[in-house]
RNA sequence: CGUGGCGGGCGGAUGACCGCCUCGGGGCCCAAGGCCGAGCGAUCGGCUGUCGGGAACGUCCUGGGGAGGAAAGUCCGGACUCCGUAGGGCGCGAUGGUGGGUAACGCCCACCGCCCGGCCCGGCGACGGGUCGGGUAGGGAAAGUGCAACAGAAAGUAAACCGCCUCCCUGGCCUCCCGGCUGGGGAGGUAAGGGUGAAACGGUGAGGUAAGAGCUCACCAGCAGGCCGGGCGACCGGCCUGGCUCGGCAAACCCCAUCGGGAGCAAGACCAAAUAAGGGGGCAGCGUUUUUGCCGAUUCGUCGGCCGGAACCGCGGGUCGGCCCGGCCCGCCACCGACUCCCGGGUAGGUCGCUUGAGGCGCCGGGCAACCGGCGUCCUAGAGAAAUGGUCAUCCGAGGGCCACUCGGCCCCUCGACAGAAUCCGGCUUAUCGCCCGCCACGAACC
RNA sequence: GCGGGAGUAGCUCAGGGGUAGAGCACCACGUUGCCAACGUGGUUGUCGUGGGUUCAAAUCCCAUCUCCCGCU
């Protein structure tokens, strides 16, 4: 039975994973929110938030941003894709409950598709896809 | 009752469901220890594990606790930690009435002085006295150096632009004469009047004079010195004398007094992991004295050389952070290296520090107060890509709408400020919807 | 969390008590058949914001806002 929770391990907390997943360059998002997908070889999702301070200037408002994130990933965790750690960023401070959790489920899904049509060809190596010299 | 100002307090409440962090208890599930093995190592794997009573992760159940008055800005002061020994001088920075409070402060309290405003009283006037409210970074300007644009004659031991007055020279007009009126030039007197300015070297009233002036007199204000009285003190009150007036700015330099070693929990300690080379710069005695040993010479007294040590002097570097002296440590013949400085490169995990403290609340006592003392009682966040939340309902408060339009009602909408602990305290400053309390002022109604 | 620095014309910066300038840019005129370049003249400012000291503040003092940099 899985239930509505949000334990340790289902969160991202190491500066690397983040790295991870931001260079992997999956991403999808709508006016709310961005949300960056990465394989984590685990059978359930997980959750980094990443608020910048430029973004958001109140450390009240980043507080609650990310409270709202985090229920939302918990509420809807049937909904998301296993095996994905996914880093959300959102786009301003004054998101609502409601909006929040009908966008998360539906971005999770869109990056955990573009991932597996990735699997299906060879993994996409950035070196390969932007050669040395060939910068814009 | 309303409005405004000042000061203080509170910082929505209750419930349901689902969650988060932390501390404790229990289950799934016997750890530590011992032996063997692997590994550089933290550690990991296997076997054993009496008595005793049970470690961590994960997971489930259960109980307790879980943001602020500003947690903010980082403007001050401390605690604490490390570097260190701080001894002296210079410099730099901060503070600035007095007394008290405090661990300390640039904070707080009380008082003093000064300034502003209102009202009342006295005087012809200059001005003085009383009272209420508000403000005040408020040591020193007769230590010294400076500054004051423009305007103005002059901006500080000086000064004559227009004036006013006297004398001399000279022109014109009137007149019989005496003389009068008016103009020009020169020498001097004069700070009363005009005008400039933010500011012009006391003011009022009188005398005096060619005109004037503290030139003289009375009073008023101010300054300096002395004496007496009161107060812990800042200072206040009174009397006498003096020259008669001696200005402003130290949030200008400065002087005086007091205080200040530097860095900060990303302090710091331990464990694990990783590493690195390379480049550039810097640099000083074959000093003197003494001594153990060895070698050589010897007239057996000693002399010379080599290795090493010690003391003193000198030099270089470091400690020290702005400088110098002093102290301490290291090095000094090697031009290689070492050392040291700069550049470059690697690591980014864990445990501790980590929350009980100048602590909160209540009562009593001291004090005008800030605050202090005694007794009792309570334990009250410790995260780390960072917990304290989400949804709903009811109530509370505010605003709008509708019905009433007299009290009000409907419960139809919207809103509930500023803001999120990060080592911990004491202050200051700034942000803040609304409600409550106290004081003051004004207005209205009633008695 | 801690420690530093800066806000002046549209842009880059001077000025550190006496009423705000330089370069570029912009505008007008001249030059040219036209444009550029060049020449002449001109415009542009709550000196980030609010208080205080002073006769006088961009300048000195205090508070505040914004931006930038460094430290594991």
């Amino acid at each position: 039975m899985n239930r509505a929770t949000f334990r340790p391990h289902e969160r991202i907390n190491r500066p690397e994973d983040f790295r991870r997943a931001f260079d992997r360059r999956r991403s999808a998002s709508d006016d709310a929110l961005i949300v960056y997908g990465t394989e984590n070889g685990k059978d359930h999702p997980r959750l980094g938030i990443s608020v910048g301070r430029k973004r958001i200037r109140k450390a009240t408002d980043r507080n609650r941003v990310k409270r709202l994130i985090r229920e939302a990933f918990r509420l809807n965790k049937t909904e998301l894709p296993a095996g994905v750690d996914l880093v959300v960023v959102p786009r301003h401070g004054s998101l609502t409950f409601v909006q929040v959790s009908r966008s998360l489920p539906h971005l999770a899904r869109a990056v955990a598709g573009r991932l597996a049509r990735d699997r299906g060809r060879p993994p996409r190596d950035r070196d390969r896809d932007r050669p040395a010299g060939a910068t814009p």
